[in-house]
DNA sequence: TAGTGGTCTAGACCACTCA
DNA sequence: GAGTGGTCTAGACCACTAT
């Protein structure tokens, strides 16, 4: 114990492995070294390899198991970590002005497949509202949302979604749930084509999300990108 | 310290802190206690706490700052983990056939987009394929690559693509390599819907994807989703 | 059953940054 | 300057599982 290695060593030892990886020093499914031998060879505690290669097995670069040793993935699959941040940050983040507007808000009783997203009975309404996403007054996204009754009672009450769009006042109002995403591409119909401002059958970007917290549904959306936009993120 | 909490306590008291936070004990932007009030409160020792806190300040719902404390995220942002697998087992997991076939493979010159992902110079060539991914013989994504030739010289005289897309022997021959995706929606080309057997002007799910190697460049690609495919995952 | 990773602890020192 | 998180260590015991 000694010498070169005083400050972030689990980040450094980190680092180091993840060379040694990326340069086929252990081929794809190999056994690495166990942590007591990778603590002699850099000089450190055990529990500092331990956390580095648990760091690695985190970014799904190793697979570890108690007895069976540290092995380098033998498949390895890319993982993406991409955030999703409101639309306003996502409209101020390009140096655009945010805006929005409410084109339509009802209680009604949803259809089937929203009932479903939702957990709610048949002949049981919901809040749904559209929204249109401007950035410097250009049309940016398309909303369409439904929100759970049942678990956001308070919503019916909220008259005032001129300042907070319905996410924002969703976000304050049960700011960590959990959720569900998708992405896909979608032609625009009639209908998004004119909220969007854009051609019929124009290639629209769909992200479709379910959010609930404690198990209790809360709201379902979809959100439409215009063309052009994309999503991205480093892997 | 004592009691109730034996195994995996750094887990429980994650999820006990993420019970706390998420039913707002403390709110949006607010300060938490500290790591050693904490530890007492727990029964437990402060590197218990440390690992919960780093957890949860690491999925974006905590800040933490030296001397500043351990705020709640004022602004929550979803963070999402998706995992691209091969396009193989992406087919086989959906319990389809796997298949894929080279349409069109040669050395050019690239233009000039795909000359600056991969850092190549003017004049330069590189390797250049298409494949069309099957699930069940049917047309499932189709793929245009161009292959860095200064980095991956080897592929081109790698004949055999039969066995393994060029894909999947990228992976095997630089296995850890990191890169940026991005998703769009595109509409369908002549091209790209004769590939993918699908209508002209129909909405492809696009994944967009450079790849790179100790700075080295080593692939960019676009993969076009046939219509209907989703990318899904949980926030 | 033996070997590996998973975790906890108590104490220590350091690095940052707020007031 | 003082309070907070960041990290390291040495040792211990436990949980899992390959052989």
């Amino acid at each position: 114990m000694s010498s070169q290695l005083q400050s972030n060593s689990h980040h450094k030892v980190r680092e180091s492995l993840r060379e040694r990886i990326e340069s086929s020093e252990w081929k794809l499914g190999e056994l690495i070294p166990t942590e007591v031998d990778l603590a002699k060879e850099y000089g450190c505690a055990r529990t500092t390899i331990n956390r580095a290669l648990q760091a690695l097995a985190d970014e799904g670069i190793l697979i570890r198991k108690r007895k069976g040793g540290t092995r380098v993935c033998p498949i390895p699959i890319r993982q993406a970590k991409l955030s999703i941040p409101i639309l306003r940050e996502q409209v101020e983040a390009i140096g655009s002005e945010y805006s929005h507007q409410l084109v339509g808000r009802k209680i009604a009783a949803p259809s089937q497949s929203i009932r479903q997203n939702l957990k709610i009975d048949d002949g049981d309404s919901a809040f749904y509202a559209e929204t249109i996403h401007f950035a410097d007054h250009r049309p940016f996204a398309y909303e369409e949302r439904w929100v759970n009754l049942k678990t956001v009672p308070e919503i019916e009450n909220e008259t005032d979604f001129d300042l907070l769009s319905i996410n924002e006042w969703l976000i304050k109002t049960v700011p960590f749930s959990s959720g569900e995403v998708s992405f896909s591409a979608h032609k625009a119909t009639e209908r998004t084509a004119k909220a969007l401002q854009t051609d019929i059958g124009a290639a629209l970007f769909l992200v479709d999300r379910t959010t609930w917290m404690n198990g209790k549904f809360i709201t379902t959306m979809k959100l439409y990108y215009r063309e052009g936009y994309r999503l991205s993120t480093t892997i």
